[in-house]
Formats: structure tokens, C-alpha cells, sequence
DNA sequence: TAATTTTTGCAAATAATTTGCATTTAGTTT
DNA sequence: AAACTAAATGCAAATTATTTGCAAAAATTA
């Protein structure tokens, strides 16, 4: 269909301006995340594209995504890398008890930035952040 | 001298406290993080404690300390876990260039944390959060 | 289309973290 | 204080997470 294809096109100029090739593992790589805002470990973008790419392959792109600033890594629980569309801007409220998350969007730090690059010694230039509140969700608190 | 003496005695209580068990590897560990600000990884405090304990064990005592709400687990550069005193909130401004560091205190989501939890239909409380902000230092930009 | 540079797949290496089990230890309990 | 019990530790091994070397395949450039 043609939204398809327009998003199709859209990833192609999204990796263009990232200054990175345009290849199909990398297309399917933008496409797994999608519009959503789900945060994706590597482990489930490869069984999302059913296996169809190389996990060394994967974390290869995540790699040249997050430094082409297309993704971010964030903290969730446990000692597994997630990722999400820097586009998708928002944040998470983690459960402490059973690990529920919440997103919410507007968090008011793009009006701190300014202060902060002022008081800060060592800082030019403020990009991007990232953010998790931590607390407990109705049933564990 | 006597201030170490007084800051086994605190360490004790806030182990007390949180619910676990004082024991000198758990000590030890208390006062690597001292009262500094730095974010530690296993590794560094398995290092910093000369190897006296097993890494397991450090890794053991982490995951209680973080369950315990002692310590919260942050994001830096790469894969590692990171790891400081809840006691010690403060966020970092992380260069996307170098790595380099820098400590910031005042992030004001304290006053927004009753705004996020009126609106969120999932959650009760919010008891902490992690925040890093990702720009270049003056070096790199 | 040939040339050049990157990317991908595969296998293997490395890093990070967890687990099983026997032994020791801390905090009771008698 | 000795005995008791639950939890903590050390060691080795297992998992999980991520990276790397190298040859082949694919993407931009000339």
C-alpha cells in the first residue's frame, strides 16, 4: 500500500540525514520500531524480524543508529540494552515491585536546559536526556 | 581515628535500616561508594577492594543495595551497569564525543512529580528517578 | 560498470552478570 | 555462651549481552 511505500521513503531520507547507508537490515531496523514508543532490546528486534538478520548485525546498526543520534539507550530493569526513537521523545515510569511501565511525555526539562548549560563549567550544547522516574504502580504499592 | 569508627556505625544503621544483614563485605562496599559522588561499576569496586571479595559477592550485595533503594542503577556510556547512593541524587551531563562527565544537582523534577502522578492512571507513588542529559562538552563541539 | 568503501553473516571471542552448591557467618533463640 | 536458622560468601561454571575478525555481498562513487 502506499503508506508502505512513504515510510518506506521516509527511512531512506531518515538514514540519509544520519549520514548512513541506506541497506535493508537497517530499514527493517527503523521499521521495528516503527511509530510506537516502545523501547526494543536488540534480542527483540532480531526475533521481531524473525531471524532474518544477523544478532551481530543488530547490534551493529543500534550501534551506528545511537551515534547517528537516531536512538537512544535507556535504563530499564536488568543489564539489557533498550533502545527508542530519539522522534519518540518521552519517558517512563518504572514499578519498582513488578517492573510496569508508564510513558509520559512532558517532563519540563527543555526548560531547564539553558540554566543548566549556563552553571555548567565543561558543557556547550545540551542534545537530548533521558529520563525514568522510579515508584510504585497501584496493585504493588 | 574516630570518624571511621562513626562511619562504620552509620553504615551499620543503614544497612539496619534497609533491612539487611551488616556484614564487612557489605561494609566494605558502603565505603567504597563513601560520600562521594561517583557512579561505580562492579568491577571498579571489585578492584577498589583490593579483591577481596569474590565479584559474584559484589554483584550479589549490589542487587540487594538497589532492591534496598541504597543505591540506583544509572545510565553511562556502553553496556556496563553503574551503580550510586541514593543518598547522593544528582544527574549527569554526558559528552556524546569523549565521555566526559559532569555532575548537576538541581533538576527540579521534585515539583513536578505531583503533576505526573495526577495524571498517570497507572501509578500511586514516585520514588526516585534517574536523570542523565546528553550534549558535548566544549572540547567536542 | 569498475572501483572503493561499508555492511553483513558466520564463528568465535570477550564482557557482564547470574547461579548451584558447599561452607561460613550474622543475628537470633535457648 | 552454645546451638540454631536463615542468609551471605567463595568458587567454579553457566548464562546473557555484546563485540570483533575475516571473507563475501551490497551500496555509493567515479
Amino acid at each position: 500500500m502506499k503508506t508502505q511505500v512513504k515510510s518506506v521513503e521516509k527511512d531512506k531520507e531518515v538514514l540519509k540525514r544520519a549520514g548512513l547507508k541506506n541497506t535493508p537490515a537497517r530499514q527493517a531496523v527503523l521499521s521495528t520500531f516503527g511509530t510506537g514508543c516502545l523501547p526494543l532490546s536488540a534480542e527483540q528486534i532480531y526475533q521481531s524480524l524473525k531471524k532474518k538478520y544477523d544478532l551481530a548485525t543488530i547490534y551493529r546498526i543500534l550501534n551506528k543508529f545511537e551515534r547517528g543520534e537516531l536512538i537512544r539507550r535507556i535504563n530499564l530493569k536488568g543489564g539489557t540494552g533498550y533502545y527508542e526513537l530519539v522522534a519518540n521523545h518521552h519517558h517512563h515510569l518504572i514499578c519498582q515491585g513488578c517492573g510496569l511501565i508508564e510513558d509520559f511525555s512532558r517532563c519540563g526539562i527543555e526548560n531547564m536546559q539553558n540554566a543548566i548549560i549556563r552553571s555548567s563549567k565543561k558543557f556547550n550544547e545540551i542534545k537530548g536526556h533521558s529520563l525514568e522516574l522510579h515508584g510504585l504502580c497501584k496493585k504493588c504499592s
